[in-house]
DNA sequence: GTAGGAATTGCAAACGTTTGCAAGAAACTC
DNA sequence: GAGTTTCTTGCAAACGTTTGCAATTCCTAC
């Protein structure tokens, strides 16, 4: 049987001192003997005392934890976003003492109502959210309640008073696209997914943004876009563009695991990377640097950028009123083996 | 402002009954009137209603959490188990309507002093142990304080009363040998590391014993292990593996990270695989199926066996005193292009 | 009509903490 | 030495539940 854990009230019976005392000689209040407060601290040493959570939260409102709800995932869905997040996230919370709680929903319940009990139970808080979608109704929901929240991403609304923390993965992709353009790439493509994650919009925009802002009229892009994130789906659009007769010489992957399945099509369709391809990804998952000739892509930072919204959300929880907290952080370009200059011959113009 | 959720007062006044019977009507207790109960569980929806667990801990003594203490890396230390192990876990916890708990130890502080705030605080009813090391000093103190845990993986004394599911990793080993073995292969090598979990030594093991199992006395066997899991010393070792003048015709990693590393040791030093080398490892991590020429591997399962853990867990935390829990899971054999026949000529004899 | 029992409800304590308020002790001021 | 201030401590309420026990009401049986 597990012994149960000393209590403030043992601890002051056995100092002969109240409870209210040996309370607040814990907590560091000035107010008590600075004798007394050593007495009891090492009172509390030998008795191995650690503060009761529930009770602190019951009095306080607080219950000293930041919420997390774990996606919904297919059956087979692998990737190392997940653990990096959390260690991430986890680093910047425990700075500030505070811990970390994930819910799961289960099979046909939504991830809004675990949010929601989550939430109204006091078990949180603050949360984070993830995968932001176009009308998110987590973010409805957090923002009409008033619970403190950040967010990894953005919304579409750039003036909704909400605080979040997103990779400039538009203005990657503009990079992208200048440094290809610099290798002598006129024709893009760019393998998108149908979702309705924000970030496939912030991305095809800053493209765009940059191939516009080049001016060139010969620069042409065509965009593909997969019904979901389904490797069989996938494959068969990147064939499809790539066996087009005027198929682009450059494509970027939405994230890595499209651009890898763009290696793996082009393969198929007898295209030599980089020579007669480029591709680029985003987020440097560890199998790009595995996937010959080695994916070029951006590294988002995941782990740091989730140790930053951890603190984020410390701060909003402390104070509620301020402004809402944004941060734009700037990924960073891995060049590996998969891009290069734009072949000549008839495929080029 | 955030409007405090409902409380059983503010229902109990509302109703004009007590706050005792409102609780026990929402806890399907049969004393309450069949009629009260349904007034009552419609008050309670259209509040919206969701119990403190503050309070409900406070007074059951249990916090409905399951406990995780999330691993200490290194900065740039990546994979996906921690993202595949939370989930399944989360799923398997979720069931039984019980939540997740992660706590982060901070720098300089010891996986077990957060353990053990963990639990002497109440935050958790329970924890899972990942990454169990020879003389692990968790395990120590979960046993002797009588907290339910159960550990992924296994300590080297089986006849210890703790409960486990660990993946048969071991027998995997042998039967890699036996693969390899019936393709022709007699002079081996493992790439290990040297490192205080148990996992280590279990795999050894079974490799040692189906080569002995075996009973040829052709069959050599060489361990290397690199200092620690740091990718400049595995590479090291692998040369140095690889380019002895008896060198070995098929090479086991330890696990996936250490199996690539050896692909890419093997075209360092001119090796084509699977002609001239046989390499096979653990894990079936997505770089796997992407480093040329596929990485022939286990499949751990990482993601059920962390389901079957949550429910492990749950038993546990319910029956105290039974038995312990023991499982053994059998990792599956995942071809792909890294094995093949042993090489003819003068390297094989 | 009353005793006995069953069904239903309420009272109040308990869980372990924090904190406003008041009380006591000590130290100063004049 | 009385009045005042400053330290230090204790009392008791509060947070929102659960639950043992007592109380009330309502039947049923004689």
């Amino acid at each position: 049987m597990a012994q149960r854990s000393s209590t403030l009230k043992v601890l002051a019976e056995h100092l002969g001192i109240s409870i209210a005392t040996v309370s607040r000689a814990l907590a560091g209040n000035p107010t008590v003997a600075e004798q007394t407060r050593e007495r009891v601290a090492k009172a509390a040493r030998a008795h191995g005392y650690v503060p009761n959570v529930a009770a602190r939260q019951l009095v306080s409102g607080r219950s000293g934890f930041a919420g997390f709800i774990l996606p919904v995932r297919g059956p087979s869905f692998v990737d190392s976003y997940l653990g990096e997040f959390l260690t991430g996230l986890g680093e910047g919370l425990v700075e500030h003492g505070v811990d970390l709680f994930l819910a799961t929903s289960q099979p046909g319940q939504s991830e809004l109502s675990v949010l929601r009990h989550v939430i109204e139970s006091g078990r949180a808080d603050g949360v984070v959210v993830t995968r932001v979608a176009e009308d998110d109704e987590r973010v409805a929901y957090l923002r009409k309640r008033g619970v403190p929240f950040v967010m990894h991403g953005r919304l579409l609304d750039e003036d909704a008073p909400v605080s979040w923390l997103d990779t400039d993965s538009g203005t990657a992709f503009g990079e992208a696209f200048e440094m290809l353009y610099d290798l002598g790439h006129r024709r893009f493509g760019l393998v998108s997914i149908t979702d309705r994650m924000t970030f496939r919009h912030l991305r095809e925009r800053g493209l765009r943004q940059a191939i516009a802002r080049r001016g060139d009229d010969t620069v042409e892009l065509e965009v593909v876009a997969a019904p979901r994130f389904d490797r069989g789906a996938i494959v068969d659009a990147v064939g499809e563009l790539l066996t087009r007769p005027r198929r682009p010489t450059a494509v970027i992957g939405l994230f890595d695991e499209v651009a890898l399945l763009v290696l793996e099509g082009a393969a198929r369709a007898g295209l030599k990377v980089p020579e007669d391809l480029s591709v680029v990804g985003f987020d440097n998952v560890a199998a790009s640097g595995y996937a010959p000739p080695g994916l070029t892509t951006f590294d988002a930072g995941t782990r740091s950028s989730a140790r930053e919204i951890g603190r984020m959300l410390i701060s909003v929880i402390d104070n509620r009123n301020e402004a809402p907290l944004q941060r734009l952080v700037r990924p960073e370009l891995v060049l590996r083996g998969s891009h290069g200059p734009a072949p000549f011959g008839p495929l080029v113009r």
